[in-house]
DNA sequence: GTTCATTTGTACGTATGTATA
DNA sequence: GTATACATACGTACAAATGAA
């Protein structure tokens, strides 16, 4: 059996020479000898100290950018960041299962596409600005070889790119990539509410349900940096059709 | 005002050659030009064609790779991942806005703490199997300053951790932070189902509230790295008392 | 099972662009 | 304006894994 500073010397033997500068600058920065907030060597002095090329430093900088310990700036230099910041532990990856919903294995039945002018009401269901006028475009949602749809959806988006409405009937994977792709924004921010309603009265007939049942409905926004809203969905279920599924996972260290 | 096409080219005539490499391979994976779990041309012959260096064509690759889009294997080639895997919210970082509320924002009055057999119905409305025994402790959850209950909470404990019930009581964070600490397991997953209902009608009086009301349903379930159940909280809301909110971000590399 | 061409990964060098101080 | 430092981009060479002959 090996002990752990043989395993990470046997370790090291076998990694990359790029690994092993950055599992050197880690140690570095985690034993205090780089004061968080200051400034790293250059890479040019790195590259000298270690060794090794500036192209094989930037590839071990790349590595510790990945994981949340240093940043750099071009022209100002590379920063040890704040452990309270990077700590890895503090955000924890999801995978959400239910985003995977829009893809292949549900099928979007559109009845409706329309540039309409929002309602007080609609609007502060959407978090939007009533009086505006946006894209809607709306129908039922079917899981693959079901009969019964499980919801409702309506997707919101800014009236001057009502010319990608064409594109989303045919579209496989989610309709907010297509935004990106099409306006040239980045969509950097995703705000999900979920809350549970009884049956919108309109709906309950497409649907196919009883006024009984409970809805549970998700709002999705879709922002760009600058704050700029892409694209507002608004999914109505009925409840013993849909639950939202998500799964948190903690980042394992490498 | 620029139209579409002259931002969406404004923008790339400003990006980066791999960035626009990059952009221009997106585009054609999103229009199914490249079948899905298929290869990508090489990175020598991408080099040929968009007339770059493969240093280029390796840095438009690695945004792909990043964003889940594609996978490379070394002596292999590189992938088209499936669209059900990629959409990039792979790897996004949330702030779990909800998860604070069990913090400093409520509190929580204890009504039962008891070691109960699960029925059938609560069994299969916890994820866990009938006639175990768990923990259970019930009460309801305010808001710091209202009166009326935003919630009842049902937190289910192994048994045989069940000595921890005194110390929720004064407990201040996260319960399973607790759990934690006392079993010496570490909460590597956590599930979280969303669902709506009808307002069960056993708590009607306690949350005052009218059984016409719907309910949100939150369950989250904490496993250990072994997939061991340390916890599963239940929380129900009147519909008007509460939503879920939670905002994804897109990590930022740099 | 071995050999061999292919393909990505690693590592080096050099030059220029661009933001910062 | 000038010097500095990271970002981008070109080139080359070899290593290591893959898959087919």
């Amino acid at each position: 059996m090996l002990n752990d500073s043989d395993k990470q010397a046997q370790k090291q033997q076998k990694a990359s020479l790029y690994a092993k500068v950055a599992d050197a600058l880690r140690h570095e920065i985690n034993e205090g000898r780089h004061p968080v907030g200051g400034l790293l060597d250059t890479e040019a002095e790195l590259a000298r100290r270690f060794q090794v090329s500036r192209h094989t430093v930037r590839e071990a900088l790349r590595l510790l950018r990945d994981d949340g310990l240093v940043s750099s700036r071009r022209g100002s230099g590379t920063r040890v960041m704040s452990p309270l910041v990077n700590a890895r532990d503090s955000h924890q990856v999801m995978s959400i299962n239910d985003l995977v919903m829009f893809s292949g294995d549900t099928t979007f039945a559109i009845e409706t596409s329309e540039v309409v002018k929002l309602s007080q009401e609609s609007a502060s269901l959407l978090g939007l600005e009533a009086g505006q006028e946006w894209l809607q475009i709306s129908g039922l949602r079917y899981r693959k070889g079901e009969s019964l749809p499980m919801g409702w959806s309506s997707y919101y988006i800014p009236h001057e790119y009502a010319h990608i409405a064409r594109l989303i009937h045919r579209a496989t994977g989610p309709v907010f990539v297509l935004m990106e792709d099409f306006t040239g924004y980045k969509v950097t921010e995703v705000q999900q509410k979920i809350s549970a309603s009884a049956m919108p009265r309109h709906l309950a007939e497409s649907l196919q349900t009883d006024l009984s049942v409970a809805a549970l409905m998700v709002r999705r926004t879709y922002l760009t940096e600058e704050s700029k809203v892409l694209q507002v969905t608004l999914n109505i279920h009925p409840a013993d059709r849909f639950q939202h599924a998500m799964t948190m996972r903690r980042v394992r260290k490498g």
